[in-house]
DNA sequence: GACACCGTTACGTCGCGTAAACGTGT
DNA sequence: GACACGTTTACGCGACGTAACGGTGT
């Protein structure tokens, strides 16, 4: 398939799947003519590339891990398992601690409100004075 | 006060001064050599962007408000606690969105976990029998 | 002359969006 | 000739870090 069909396919736009490739995530062939010719496989690939990316994971750290598959392990190696373990046991306490920071950020915004409620409302009371 | 003397202070970079200036979030005064001149007000100041950018917001959003103190209203007009509240309160909704993706996240990268754990133990078993 | 401090300019980060300029025809 | 689709190159984003290069001396 060529490259607007796995784009339409995965849902994922063609300038990211040629950042894909760039950063070696997918590896298409090339026709005659210089166009890109992708499996059927790429699809599972392209999104399971999403899905690492949306839990936090950057295209250096999926790269090594993005041949292991998702959630069946493809080649399956102890190796693959390995890696992958200690790669997702790292961002679990990443995201972890991301979540006690927005949490403080949000209590102290609820603090801003209430004070600057309280600020907005003295002032309209001086005004109607 | 010259500027590493006011990135002391704060314990922000000078390079983060500088661009913060850039900004228009401070404006220093220049002496006859070029060098910036800040008052010891800046300190607050600068310690105020900091809260602000730890909080969610990005420069252009902050110039609005920067005046209006972080949390007591320095030339406190109604039109400036107005803006501040709004802000506030849209930043509260993104945190809160924010900490609902990352919590799904968590989740997932749990099961990625477990799953994994399981496939590296039964590997391991194959390779011992 | 040397050293510490100041200045500006500009490239790199990261995952793309968005042209621009040009070739291809599954 | 026109149109839809493909290609590469490159700038922009946001908040700085990090040289590089040169002037100043509170």
């Amino acid at each position: 398939m060529k490259i607007s069909e796995l784009a339409t396919e995965t849902g994922v736009s063609i300038r990211s799947i040629r950042y894909y490739e760039q950063k070696n995530l997918i590896r298409p062939q090339r026709l005659d003519n210089g166009y890109r010719l992708f499996e059927k496989t790429d699809i599972n690939r392209v999104k399971a590339i999403q899905l690492f990316l949306d839990l936090g994971l950057n295209t250096e750290e999926i790269e090594p891990i993005i041949h292991c598959g998702s959630l069946q392990p493809v080649d399956g190696s102890v190796e693959c398992s390995a890696t992958a373990l200690t790669l997702y046991e790292e961002k679990l306490q990443q995201t972890q601690q991301q979540i006690k920071q927005l949490k403080q950020s949000e209590s102290h915004l609820i603090e801003l409100i209430s004070f600057w409620k309280k600020v907005h409302a003295k002032q309209k009371n001086e005004e109607e004075q």
